[in-house]
DNA sequence: AAAGATTGTAATCAATTACTATCTTTTATC
DNA sequence: GATAAAAGATAGTAATTGATTACAATCTTT
């Protein structure tokens, strides 16, 4: 037993690969994800920079590998929440506090999709966050129209407005904490937050 | 006469400065505007790099200037169309159409606002941003108060948390472009997406 | 324990970064 | 039209970028 914390040199491969992405993700919240550079992905890890390349063949390689980790976490954990219950709406909530929960824990995650998506070359980071936005507009899509089947929600409601609504509230949600340059304000104001968009998007025959 | 319009040389430094942020602003619509160099604004402007430095001590200094167009137009654009209505709800519509109008003309704009918040430094450039987004957030605030005050907008309204997803519309509505790479998607998808978002805010006794 | 493969180090590469010193050209003012 | 100031060109600087190299340390397999 001589697991010194500090040095844990000699990894196997997939080990530091995975290593690496949490290093990324770890800088990603501290700063522009498009100024990280690979000296300082090194030596957070207690890395010389040359050996990273020995684990990803180019850097878009390494932030390819950094989307792909964040891709499945937040489509895992939302899944998982969704599959909890019947009510649409419920579900939309727990989706919704899953995201702003995971966002919360890596705040540089929701700026690195930002990031990717800026960048003018189709790189295959850029795709992989393209492809994993889709797939998140659909799930919310999904709910919303077994809301409206179910009379839940509006029947006249505009579905891909009220998606883009929904990404925005998180989007909205991280640009108050980058501000305030306080996580905590995003947890506080995500309840709130999401009781307004009910309201947008529920029926309302039933009430009053 | 000879002033060949792709050669507009020897400027007066203050027409110098403003050409140099127009064309910051021209690139960062076209790419991640952390990663737009000196090199490329002078090349953009048909102009050798080091002349930059004439018209602005250092790069930050640069920035500095373009946040603080971005905060004129856009605060000096959303002041102008505020002032034509009594409608507080009214107001909040053509409030959100001008800054969508705003920035579907310089795509730039919400991606430096973006950058710039990101920055672990404390820079020029990030505190006009800073206040750049309080004073936006006071205007959405204070609209609404006035609604709550008239009884148009729900008194149980909580103001922060509609001011948050104000914002965020407008964000959602910039990645929802960017995901598309298409500019028209945001102009088409902005009236439903205010209509949601009304939907949430007013006050129900009148209808119905 | 020998042999081979894997992982890491240190030095270095060309390209690019923000920024500067020096010289030339243009513009403005008399 | 002479002269000074302003603006730009040219050609640099040191530092940093992603990536590569030769070599050493470590692990795995036999």
């Amino acid at each position: 037993m001589k697991t010194t914390k500090t040095t844990i040199k000699n990894l196997p491969a997939e080990q530091r690969r995975a290593v690496t992405v949490e290093a990324v993700i770890e800088l990603a919240a501290e700063k522009n994800p498009a100024s990280i550079t690979t000296a300082e992905i090194a030596e957070r890890m207690q890395l010389t920079q040359g050996a990273l390349f020995r684990h990803f063949p180019t850097k878009d390689a390494l932030w390819q590998s950094v989307m792909e980790w964040v891709t499945a976490q937040l489509l895992g954990r939302i899944d998982k929440v969704i599959a909890t219950t019947e009510s649409p709406l419920e579900a939309l909530e727990m989706m919704f506090a899953a995201h702003i929960d995971f966002v919360a824990k890596h705040p540089g995650a929701p700026r690195m999709m930002f990031a990717e998506l800026q960048r003018p070359d189709p790189t295959a980071a850029k795709a992989i966050a393209q492809t994993m936005l889709r797939h998140y507009s659909d799930r919310v899509g999904t709910l919303l129209a077994k809301g409206m089947v179910e009379g839940i929600i509006d029947p006249d409601l505009d579905v891909a407005a009220a998606s883009v609504m929904f990404i925005g509230m998180v989007q909205g949600l991280v640009m108050q904490s980058m501000i305030a340059g306080d996580l905590a304000v995003m947890i506080g104001n995500a309840k709130p937050l999401f009781a307004l968009y009910a309201r947008g998007i529920t029926q309302r025959n039933h009430e009053r």
